[in-house]
DNA sequence: CCCGCGGTATTTCATCTGTT
DNA sequence: AACAGATGAAATACCGCGGG
């Protein structure tokens, strides 16, 4: 009767070929540090006796580091792998980590407290993603730990941006510009204080620019249309909490079944899924694009640009902010924050 | 309270080479 | 013969935590 077959471990092995840990935790791992004779004779029995190399998690407990780093994700996993945004951005990540030999830990900040610190503990690092900061789950995560965080500021962290309200500003400035639009009208991403899919009225509150960056989205359109002499507190708004189509649609569909006259003949869309939504929604009531409603969107994900007519939009490169970021963590790039470049993308739903 | 899990980083030690 | 480096390998300390 064989004992129940333990697994074989660096000391196993050390004591089979009379050398120490040290020396077999070597011919893994520094092949500098001992002979080619050595490591071959280690790296063979080791093969014969079934040892498939350092355990991680003892690796991990001895070094302090485990090669993984964490995003955290503001909205769920499955919005963030599903929307091309974020998942642009993951992409990004991944493909710096893939190269640096690390891996990727995906965390939403949706997830209960305590299963997020649990799994947090065994991260290097942390990419804070379109996350209102919160001192609660700061505090939670290791001391010391690097963090970078992307579209908001926490506070001691370095942090990689984008220029939301120039952007806006000239694309809202764009599109008043063309040609005279009498009923221009907003809509927001998740701006108001209080969940809220809908019209937007006095009595909503918005979110102040350090809770959201689309605060700062409304600052450059309100900046554009007081140029163009409109006055901004009368320019309709509607909000949307969240950017699928699913829940975009009945929003859209509300200003787009207004009577003719109070129908809004341009849309300031924070989003391209929020301007494709009424792309689709528009082209389905006969709504001519851009003669009848004019439409410009924020992102310039794919989707927008591989369709007629082209949405007009700003193109913000998501890959390279997550490039970015994910180098800033492995200290590859210095940690200080970084504002990036968005591009004014002239299509053919605003002219 | 302290040991031991399975490893690694750092320091120390023992030999080997080459030079005067 | 005496000794300085260079080199390969071992000794040592330590990691956080659960269980005796």
């Amino acid at each position: 009767m064989s004992s129940p077959a333990r697994r074989i471990t660096l000391k196993d092995l050390a004591r089979e070929l009379g050398v120490s840990t040290a020396t077999v935790s070597n011919a893994f791992n520094r092949p500098d540090q001992l002979s080619p004779a050595l490591r071959e004779r280690i790296l063979g029995e080791a093969k014969r006796l079934g040892y498939r190399g350092p355990d991680a998690k003892a690796r991990s407990l001895r070094t302090g580091r485990s090669r993984i780093i964490a995003v955290i994700l503001a909205e769920s996993l499955t919005y963030s792998l599903n929307d091309a945004v974020s998942s642009e951005f993951l992409s990004g990540v991944a493909e710096v980590l893939d190269t640096q030999g690390h891996t990727l830990l995906l965390l939403s900040a949706r997830q209960a407290k305590c299963q997020l610190v649990d799994s947090a503990s065994m991260a290097d690092g942390f990419i804070v993603y379109g996350l209102m900061p919160s001192d609660e789950l700061f505090d939670s995560l290791p001391l010391n730990a690097s963090l970078v965080a992307v579209d908001f500021n926490v506070a001691g962290h370095p942090s990689v941006h984008i220029d939301n309200e120039p952007s806006c500003f000239e694309i809202a400035d764009h599109a008043l510009s063309v040609k005279s639009r009498k009923r221009p009208a907003i809509v927001n991403l998740r701006l108001t204080e209080t969940p809220c899919n809908g019209r937007v009225t006095p009595e909503h509150i918005l979110l102040p620019p350090e809770r959201t960056i689309t605060r700062a989205r409304l600052s450059g359109f309100y900046r554009a249309l007081e140029k163009h002499g409109l006055d901004s507190e009368q320019v309709p708004m509607w909000n949307v909490e969240e950017n699928t189509f699913d829940v975009c649609a009945p929003v859209i569909e509300e200003i787009l079944d207004l009577p003719d006259a109070e129908r809004p003949d341009l849309l300031l869309c924070m989003s391209d899924r929020l301007a494709l939504t009424a792309l689709t929604l528009a082209e389905q009531r006969g709504l001519r694009i851009p003669d009848d409603l004019c439409l410009i969107g924020f992102d310039g994900i794919a989707e927008g640009q591989y369709r007629a007519p082209r949405l007009t939009t700003i193109r913000q490169e998501s890959g390279d902010k997550g490039r970015l970021a994910a180098r800033m963590i492995l200290g590859l790039e210095p940690r200080h924050s970084r504002l990036l470049k968005t591009e004014l993308i002239l299509g053919e739903t605003c002219h």
